[in-house]
DNA sequence: TCCTTATATCAAATAAATTTGATTTGAACG
DNA sequence: CGTTCAAATCAAATTTATTTGATATAAGGA
């Protein structure tokens, strides 16, 4: 990940909308649709849990959602007539690397 | 760190300008201008060699080390006539720290 | 003190991001 | 097909951020 793309994440994680969705995201329990099997480890959340959590109007979220699976950090999945978002935890340690290098500090990811 | 903290700098460091010269202060060696004893292992640079790296007007760069001086990324030191600005690599181990924590990462901070 | 130089601050202009409400698209299902 | 519901898109309004040039402040040295 080069410098522009740490600013752009920087930039998505720069609303305090966005961090909370992301936050919702990371933290989802099983959400009120159905999730396929291969889907069991990674944490999301149908759009409609977003709405009634947040309290936002619809077209606000669609918004915020778009900037975020544009940069990566999140993961759409259309399942029917519904919209399913996964957090991409690579892009986030994919961020924390890059500025773990540019800035000389000591973070190390642990396994893997 | 708060969430709240955690939004506040990655708006200082969602513009390119401020990346830019974090990572010029990150990588200074030796300025133009003396640097006490006390400082040697800090990393800085006087103002005006990020006037003459970056190639912008004063004001603008003036702003920008003011957004980073606000959030705790920097921190400066008038000396007589000069400022010399300081990465302070501590608010970013915290900002990592807090991202780690909150998107359950595997990132730990090497010694210390 | 007066002059020079460094930097901050200010107001105005511009640009970018966000919000809103209305409309469109697209899938599911009768 | 036509209806329903989820979500995207659009244009307009608003808010926030950035840039600029001019001026003010503040320190150092003659």
């Amino acid at each position: 990940m080069s410098m522009i793309n740490s600013v752009r994440i920087a930039r998505a994680l720069s609303d305090p909308i966005r961090y909370k969705i992301l936050l919702l995201l990371a933290h989802s329990e099983e959400g009120c649709c159905p999730v396929s099997d291969k889907d069991e480890q990674r944490t999301g959340l149908c759009n409609c849990e977003l709405v009634a959590e947040l309290g936002l109007i619809q077209s606000r979220i669609s918004y915020h959602m778009k900037e975020l699976v544009e940069v990566g950090l999140v993961v759409e999945e259309p399942r029917g007539k519904w919209r399913y978002y996964f957090l991409n935890t690579k892009t986030l340690q994919e961020y924390i690397t890059q500025i773990n290098k540019d800035f000389a500090l000591d973070f190390a990811l642990m396994d893997e």
